[in-house]
DNA sequence: CAGTGGTCTAGACCACACT
DNA sequence: GTGTGGTCTAGACCACTGC
């Protein structure tokens, strides 16, 4: 971070010299300044230079360490902040986003109440069915980028909306980067689990993929869920991914839609 | 169209002049210059100046109609392409989006094979089962915002994927705005129904609301998609709105899950 | 070649938050 | 007041498209 790339004057191809010789390039390999400056910034972010909830340097610093005009880190930031990976507050600064914030709280979760916001039911009830060290099968390694047998951790949990139990979900982490994690702290710490994983384990959730289905309640969701066998239940099974689309967690969730819904915004 | 809010110098008050009397205003009103042109533009496509497909002017060209800079302008057009308004393309110009383009094809449709791209399976076969004109429920009437009892056009529709039913969907339309919708259109027409919407009847949608549920199949949708009784369906309740956040479908469709899921990305 | 959108810069000024 | 992000301008140059 100490020294970067700097183009004085004018246009940049992405790091080579547009040397005479290369007449016929396969791929131009043209890349914005702006891009190759949020690129550097990403990085701070991956590192941790700057953690989830902390201010970034000011547009002019970042402007005077990577040698360009504010304009480009202007852009730069523009464009991660529409991805949600920043944050902007006019006459504060731009901050490093997090789950722990209370106007993004749920962030990823789309299930809502029919009736009234999301959050108007008060906090939901966590209750911890179990917590145990697993090895990955296929299907898990495949989503989690492991080897089949590589150790995981795996969760299940029910999630209560005003004493009505909603949600069950598996959850499946990487062993290695959420090491000592314990049903204990699952179920005592009161905020997102994503929140969780930001301050216990420096793993900052950016994005996350969803498949969804309907299936009949079966294998003891119906117990869990207190739900007559083989009601509808939506399935969603979420991948979700840190920064450079690393993926750190799988999750199978079922949701009742009795009194919910998923909601969405096509646009 | 032809005069336009010009601020020959510095800042904007949203058309009001900052008189000293005005001493506590309770809504400063303060909108950048950009979001009054932004706003222009979306006049334009709302009133049909420019039609889905089209090119809009170019940026210098909108510069000196609303007689700002190049980069105002340019502004405005980035977030209306980012809401998917404007296409923008290098060298060639800025279009308005259209949904009879072949790269956004089915663009509010997130059903998707379990194996292979969106669009693997070849196109949708859709039988139509009817087309009628009825009088809006009170939901209907809610959805759309018309009153309880007014006209509207009622169609209900299979498409079937390699042979196999997969979806059905109940569509309401308000009458006025689709009057001359018939089934054979519906049936003939090739490419997406938004598309038949914008050649035919000068409607663009714009976005949507979805609410998902899991339910079971019944009322005779078990003979419609040929699943058994009480199979687990995807609900999906969408409003599609037009420029300016005006609704102007609510569609119903059952999707079953075997073959296909609704995928989702959550950023 | 001309015309379009895309990038980059530099400078001025405004709105907002904190102190 | 100072510092932050936000807006607006003007000009130069680059990349892509099509004539």
């Amino acid at each position: 971070m100490s020294q970067t790339p700097v183009s004085s004057t004018g246009n940049v191809f992405a790091g080579a010299d547009s040397s005479v010789l290369a007449s016929a390039p396969v791929t131009p390999a043209f890349s914005p300044l702006y891009q190759q400056i949020k690129g550097l910034i990403l990085n701070g972010l991956r590192l941790g230079e700057w953690k989830p909830g902390e201010v970034i340097p000011s547009e002019m610093e970042l402007a005077a360490r990577f040698r360009v005009s504010q304009g480009t880190v202007r852009k730069a930031i523009d464009e991660l902040a529409a991805e949600n990976l920043l944050v902007r507050r006019q006459g504060k600064g731009t901050f490093v986003a997090t789950h722990a914030a209370q106007y993004v709280q749920f962030r990823f979760l789309k299930l809502v109440p029919d009736s009234g916001p999301p959050g108007s039911e008060g906090p939901a009830q966590r209750d911890i069915i179990e917590c145990r060290r697993a090895r990955a099968s296929a299907d898990v390694a495949r989503a989690l980028a492991l080897r089949t047998g590589d150790a995981v951790l795996q969760a299940r949990r029910v999630l209560s909306f005003a004493g009505t139990p909603t949600i069950l979900e598996d959850i499946w982490l990487p062993a290695a980067p959420f090491k000592g994690l314990t049903a204990e702290r699952l179920a005592n710490y009161h905020g997102p689990t994503y929140a969780l994983f930001e301050t216990d384990f420096n793993v900052h959730m950016v994005r996350a993929e969803e498949k969804i289905r309907a299936e009949p309640a079966t294998d003891g969701l119906e117990q869990l869920l207190k739900v007559a066998h083989g009601t509808p239940l939506l399935s969603v099974e979420r991948i979700a991914f840190t920064y450079k689309d690393v993926p750190m967690e799988l999750r199978r969730g079922y949701y009742r839609t009795d009194t919910h819904h998923y909601h969405n915004t096509l646009s």
